[in-house]
DNA sequence: GTTGACATTCTAGTTACAGGCATGTTTAAA
DNA sequence: TTTAAACATGCCTGTAACTAGAATGTCAAC
């Protein structure tokens, strides 16, 4: 089968699939005479399995672990659910990380009148906040006028 | 002050810096004689600003926006409350995307033994699981051998 | 024969930086 | 005084995973 149909028994966009095969994932075979690809129903096997592991949040650096796996008899299960189980562990980070950004942006709609006026308390926060670092002028929240400035030693990396 | 002093103060690093000003985030004035950027307190507030903003999610361009309305008195509170909740509505997705993703992740870690066989639950799932799309051969779940396949009528897009 | 829907290759753009190189400047020590 | 470290500069490339678009070739139908 061609391209297009590889696509629409995949799920997988045209494009997407081209650039698959350009690194070198899923290379399918070439009809003579006209250079179109051809998809056999491995290659199609092998682009669905990337569907669904893209899908649940592989890298394509792991999915070409996976597929490895995939196609490897001598494979052991074990290591495939070390994967998983790896993956898990990021996914689950990327949730923590994602639910103190979403905490942080409640508090800050929250604490904001959300009105006509231009005191704005997300403003505010976002402009002065915890000071990531250490020192620095800590105040400094709403001031944007340009002063001419203090020089101080220099520190760098 | 200089580009490291800018960078200690705001947390962000060198590079970043530069990037931002590239950009046109936040453009410092330069020292005569070398090109040394010159970071004013100004500058700095910026840069934390932004700092803060890319932690709680906003994309540059939002920032950009964000920057924008920190800087014009004539802002109201109501359109900064508006970028905040849009954004939390996008974290949700988010949220709601990875928590599936790790449901689906922890099922598979599951239902596999994980251990010196070769034959692997989670492989299976990835290989069958539901079709993505709609039709197509549904088995094939363990073929790869490269059977000569068969043609079809063609439809793409 | 011409139209439309396919296919191909190629280049460039996206996001938000990071790394590295070659080179110029400032500062502190030997 | 020299010199070496620690800064600064610009520029060019690479990352991840595609997407968009242009120019062109092919195929089947009317």
């Amino acid at each position: 089968m061609n391209i297009s149909q590889a696509a629409l028994a995949c799920g997988l966009p045209n494009k997407t699939i081209r650039y698959y095969e350009e690194i070198g994932l899923v290379v399918p075979m070439r009809q003579q005479g006209n250079d179109y690809r051809v998809y056999s129903l491995s290659d199609v096997a092998q682009l669905r399995f990337l569907q669904r592991a893209r899908a649940v949040g592989f890298s394509l650096d792991e999915c070409r672990e996976l597929l490895a796996l995939y196609a490897n008899p001598q494979r052991r299960c074990a290591q495939v659910k070390a994967l998983v189980n790896e993956k898990i562990i990021q996914v689950d980070q990327q949730l923590i990380a994602l639910s103190a950004m979403r905490d942080t942006l409640v508090g800050m709609a929250n604490e904001c009148a959300g009105d006509d006026t231009n005191d704005c308390a997300i403003i505010n926060q976002l402009a002065v906040a915890e000071s990531p670092s250490l020192k620095g002028p800590s105040s400094m929240a709403f001031t944007l006028v340009d002063a001419p400035e203090d020089r101080i030693v220099r520190t760098d990396s």
